[in-house]
Parts: C-alpha cells; structure tokens; sequence
DNA sequence: TCGAAGCGGAATGTTTCGTTCCGTTTGAAC
DNA sequence: GTTCAAACGGAACGAAACATTCCGCTTCGA
C-alpha cells in the first residue's frame, strides 16, 4: 500500500494515519463517541474508516493496543535509568503524558481482547512490577504494585478543556502523588486487589 | 404527605426517600445512566418518578443541589476544629466518603443550575476557602485552592466493583495526596485558574 | 362504598448510532 | 487519452436506547 497500487494510494496512506490520529483525539476526550466524530476530525468519509477497520469494535481494540505498546514502550525505556527511583519516576511521567491510561483502562470494556493483547498486557505487568520492586526501598511501608495502577487511574481523571493545561496539570499532580509515597507512616487500609484493578476488562466469550 | 392524604399517603412518603437513594446509587455509579434504572433499583414504577419530578433534568438538579449542601455541611462541621491543618483533613475526608463530587461536578453540565444553586456554589466555595487558608501555613509552597478542587476530583476517580472497597481505597489515597501536600519543595507549573475548574457547569441559558 | 392520590408499565415519538450501499473520483499503467 | 481497480464521500437504513405520556388498576381515609 506504499504507491504501488492503482488508484488512490497516496490518499490511502495519509488517511491511515489521519484516521488513528483522529480517533485517539477523539476517544481520549470521549471514550463513548460515535464512530462519525473521528471520521468527521480526521477529515475522511465514514467509508474510508470502515475499510480499514471491521466495526467500532476493531478500531478501539488496535487503539488500545497502541497504547498497551506505548505503556511497555515507556516501561522498557525507564527501566535503563540506573536509580530505581528516578527509573518508577521517570516511567510514571512518561505513561502519565502519554494519556496511555485513557487509551487502555478507559477503553477496556469496549470491546473483545486478542490473545495478543492479553499476552501485551501480562508483560506490561511484569516490567511495571519490576521497575516497582526496584523503587519499592524509596517508597514508605505498605504500598503495593497495585497502588500505582490507581494512582495513573487519578492523574488520568485530570481534565481540563485545553489538552496542553491538563498535561501540566497531571504532571503537577503526579508529582503531589511522587511525594506523597516516600512520606512516612503508613497508609490505612490495604491496596486494591488485582481483580479490583483488572476489573474492567472484559472476558473473551 | 405525612399520612393525611387520601390514597396511598404511606407508600409515597416511602417512595420519596427510595427514589432518591435509587437515584443517588445509580448516578453514581454511572452518570449518563437512564432514569428507567433509578425506578428499577428503587423497585417503582416509572410513573412514580415523574409524580415527583418533571423530568430527568428536574432529578439531576434535585440530586446535584442535595450534594451542594452535604458539601457545606462538610465544610461547616470541619471549621470547628481548632486546628487548620485538622480542619481541611476532616473535611476533605467529608467530602470523599460522601462521594460529594460525583453528585455535583460529574452531573454538572447535565441540566441548568438554578440561581439558589448558584448561590449556595458561591457558599461553598467560600467555606472551602476559608478552610485552606487556615491550613496554608502547613503546605508546601504554591499550592492554591482549586488545586484542591482537582485533588477531590482525583479520588472521585478511584472507583472498584465494590462500594465499600471504593471508600476504603479512596481514604488511603487520600492519605497520599495529603502527605504529598505538606511535602517540601515546590510544585510544577501553575495551579489550574478558576474557569478551568468551573469549566464543567452549563451556564442558564 | 367512594373517589382522589398513587402506581405500574406498555406504548409512543424521538434521537443517536453503527453499518451498508452506491455513485463518484483518482491516478498508475498502457 | 483511455481504462479500471482502489478509495472515497456521505446519504440511507435499521436497530437500539431513552425520555415522556397515558391509561387502567390499586389503595385507603372518609
């Protein structure tokens, strides 16, 4: 689909970008917004989404699962910073300025996953619980893997109209979060459970 | 409506509390969620609601002005506190076991405020003032008071299958973002400004 | 026994969307 | 310049979700 093809081939490969670029703005704003909004941001028919795609369904998975990628992305990339601490940190904002939590969690759900995303998903986990257990040392007692799921959950709740305010805004927060887990003392009750966090994915049938 | 009523004065006045439980659990676990739900879960009939509210716009206002005003209680029962810094945890702590801010930010936008509710949005908004600047002296530098505002809407946020577990989870981070805000050094980036915060609200058309 | 206050829930009208379909446009190959 | 498969645009269609209305039935104080 590079030039090759005969009729609109240079059209084709802008719009396969144009339509995931879209759908991402739109979906991250409106994680329930009809199909014919993203056509409408990228500029494009409906026709030439569903060509691409077999139904909403297809799109918000491939949309997550760029997501998921971006999450280990991110992991992998902290996981080279020497200090512990600063790798979590460094990995928290990466995946906080992505918006990779309103990609995944929010659109989880929606739709069927692959057994591809299921696999992407585990080793997500492990990398992030790695990175954890090597920051854990800077951290007070008692927190858990599982409590940094949330509290990407909280800073993916940050929103404000101007998309470039509210990532300063959860990066303000982030860091509010940051300090708040190498306070002393402990924290009461116990951390979300895994079926508390992974709650809303939904089962293949 | 006490009981002097012809008809069935007792089922009504039962009715009256049922529905707005109903309501408040229903949109609160989903805000968009159809008012067929509420008479479902209050075990009523449809035509039971609309006796009693005009519509579901009338409910929602009803609903959202409910939690305005457990929002200054809150506010009002934790200025007694002798210290500042005890007074903004308890009322903070109000306000997040009350899932104050899912009643009344998450529905706002979702009918027209009236001018009582305007007001009384004014009044909270000046207790809740008056109580940070009590606890000021005990943050770090650069936080403001809409910074609050988001931190609340952070814990709205946190959200399990189980209500219970919400509640329990909620106050542990609760705990995190208040140790973080009594952290030093300084913040990143400005606090959001008040229209970003107020963002939300449908002005009276 | 009466009848007004309440109620349940089917019926209605509307809006919102996902998906399909078909006529039109584009541009590489000849 | 002509041809034709690949792509498009967007109207049309059908299904689903809802808010609201309506009407016949129930309850219970007088």
């Amino acid at each position: 689909m590079t030039s090759a093809a005969p009729g609109r081939g240079k059209q084709a490969v802008r719009n396969n970008v144009a339509i995931l670029a879209a759908a991402r703005e739109v979906f991250l704003a409106d994680q329930r917004a009809p199909i014919s909004a993203v056509a409408e941001r990228a500029g494009v028919g409906i026709s030439a989404l569903y060509r691409r795609y077999a139904g909403k369904e297809d799109l918000l998975r491939t949309l997550c699962h760029d997501g998921l990628r971006t999450f280990i992305g991110e992991a992998e990339r902290a996981g080279a910073e020497s200090d512990g601490w600063t790798a979590l940190e460094r990995f928290l904002t990466g995946v906080v300025e992505a918006d990779v939590h309103s990609l995944t969690v929010h659109l989880a759900g929606t739709f069927t996953p692959t057994a591809e995303m299921r696999a992407d998903a585990a080793r997500a986990n492990a990398l992030a619980g790695a990175l954890f257990e090597r920051a854990r040392p800077h951290m007070r007692q008692g927190v858990a893997l599982d409590d940094i799921a949330m509290l990407l959950e909280m800073c993916a709740a940050v929103r404000v109209a101007d998309p470039g305010r509210t990532t300063a805004l959860r990066r303000r927060y982030l860091s509010v979060l940051l300090d708040g887990l190498r306070a002393g003392g402990s924290l009461p009750g116990p951390p979300p459970t895994r079926s508390e966090v992974n709650g809303r994915w939904r089962q293949p049938s």
